[in-house]
DNA sequence: TTGTAAGCGTTATCAG
DNA sequence: CTGATAACGCTTACAA
């Protein structure tokens, strides 16, 4: 039984819980030998909680995600984890695409944990107060609450993104470019639009708006953007989804409705995945490095809650890649040329 | 700032710290209307450590992983966590495939969580003390400790699942199958590969010693294993990948080799993904219900933290399902007959 | 119903 | 370096 305290092991040697407290804590004490034998002898281990009660920090922090099963944010927790070491542990909260429950989950962090990750679903969510908000060490990562401009961020370079997309898919000649975009209500959402929309409109080409389909992130919700854009007159010849799960939900409605990709449909993903090339066909995407933005947002925590000397918000992009496969078409003849020209335009990691 | 304390509140209403306790524990009290805007004019929130301390409970329940980027230990932990309700909140912890960090972990969740969700990554580690297994409340799910059958267990039928793989490419006619194996000092590997060999047993088939390769259900292993299964002069014409990582390298290998499946090799792998089946060709897979598996895991921990009648251990069994799709030849026309045969195979959840 | 008082197991302070 | 002593903020007998 782990039932020992720090008074029977100070009992046992013949010293004061303090002196037994301080060894603990690895200061020299003159007892170290027989106090460290009692501990062993007695199987003591410090009860956490009475130890966080009296230093008010837990060694918690929580990581809120819309999801764990999404493969981005699995990896995003774990280099959460992997930058968290040793100090501190993770705290797992799925909110599940509810407000609600996202709300309730924030109010429960303050006091249970030292600090807090969080990917909010909409940019902005009234349930979400500023008191909550103020009441703990907090950095947004992939997503912001636009309220709060107070706090640490983490995105990735969504804008670009979407650009990098669209300005591929136009070089192959493409005209016909379509959009399936998450809510415009969210971070991602947005950016990746933005970014889409700016290189079409570099490049002269009006967009159609039946081509813009605004969706949920979701894989049916991508079934369905893309069945809605295949029941069109005037089919796009190109479309750019804007993240991982509706691009599956979208392969299976181009899958059920036999439209050949990538001749009668060019596809862009966003977020790539070890599976991507081994879909039919091989995927082409956008990519980012989930890992690391989850350890930038650790570090970035991390820091604030020691209070390295009180910077500002910092403002973190990740920069994102263009992989090309094939479902984006032909991989015309010059392209190391245009992959070395892309390179060109991302900046290894922009620290604004 | 969250400083107020319950004797603040207790101050500004002029009744005691234990009526105000009583009153957020829900009991009647009469001053409740003037407690409870006291409570929100101070901004006031219980101190959950404080609590806790008394209580001697933390509502932290430990999710021990090997990785959460594995989809599978993703979903796992996603039905584990809506089992749990509001009651508890989940810490996770990947051990990352590394037996040192796995002991560490176990050791520290002592005292800072109520019990512990476990996948042990072997069947026996010596480095896990019993000392540590016997001070928590904790289930092994997907995977168990053999040295102790003192606790409570949610695994997938493995057996049956390696058998239903087998005996499906062994009525297609293969005479030679091979197997890509997880470790046998896991559950899930030695499992897995006794259900194969026993169909193979029982149809008669000598299996050829090269065909078993055990492997580290990563998918690099995978990728190595079935490169090794190529190199054969005699290769294999079906094969069986006992994990979803191992299947992901495997096919990789395939691919490079330009080796067509399923003409000139049938492929069933495990754990079924919404990808499968936009993978070239559609994945056939054994599959099981990962959120049930964690659900289940769940329940029963909390059961047995609630100490409900004491029951003995449970050993409780998920069932899996063969899912057809064209990676492992073609779907004969007897398949319905095939498909109901299985079913009569499978009890929907066994309960040992 | 209510208040008093005694802890829960640590760590921090302060004098020695 | 050590030992009293006082918190940390809450819950829970116990008595009123």
């Amino acid at each position: 039984m782990s039932k020992a305290t720090i008074s029977d092991v100070a009992r046992k040697v013949g010293v004061s819980e303090s002196t037994v407290s301080r060894f603990i804590s690895g200061y020299k004490v003159r007892n170290a030998k027989r106090i460290s034998r009692a501990i062993k002898d007695l199987d003591y281990r410090p009860n956490i909680v009475a130890r966080n009660l009296k230093t008010g920090r837990t060694g918690l922090i929580a990581v809120v995600v819309p999801d764990i099963t999404n493969p981005f944010f699995a990896s995003l927790v774990r280099g959460a984890e992997i930058a968290a070491g040793d100090e501190y542990m993770i705290q797992l909260i799925n909110t599940g695409d509810d407000l609600e429950r996202e709300n309730w989950a924030l109010k429960r962090m303050i006091g249970r944990v030292d600090g807090v990750i969080y990917v909010p679903l909409q940019e902005s969510s009234e349930a979400i107060s500023e008191k909550v908000l103020g009441s703990l060490p907090l950095v947004f990562v992939d997503r912001v609450l636009t309220k709060s401009n107070a706090f640490d961020s983490v995105l990735a370079d969504n804008c670009q993104g979407g650009f990098l997309a669209a300005s591929r898919l136009i070089e192959l000649g493409h005209k016909s470019i379509a959009i399936i975009s998450g809510p415009q209500s969210s971070t991602p959402g947005r950016e990746r639009a933005i970014g889409f929309n700016k290189a079409l409109k570099e490049k002269g080409i009006v967009q159609n708006s039946q081509y813009f389909r605004e969706s949920d992130f979701t894989s049916l919700g991508g079934y369905q953007a893309m069945s809605g854009l295949l029941s069109l007159k005037a089919r796009p010849t190109a479309v750019f989804i804007a993240n991982n799960l509706m691009t599956i939900g979208a392969l299976k409605a181009l899958k059920e409705h036999r439209i050949s990709v990538p001749e009668d449909m060019a596809v862009i993903g966003f977020d790539d995945h070890e599976i991507s090339d081994l879909i039919d066909p091989p995927l082409t995407v956008i990519s980012r490095d989930a890992h690391l933005q989850g350890a930038l947002a650790m570090a970035t925590l991390l820091e604030r809650i020691r209070g390295i000397n009180q910077f500002p918000p910092k403002q973190i992009k990740v920069e994102v890649n263009l992989v090309v496969r094939k479902s984006c078409g032909s991989t015309c003849h010059h392209r190391n040329g245009e992959e070395a020209k892309f390179k060109d335009t991302l900046s290894a990691l922009t620290l604004t």
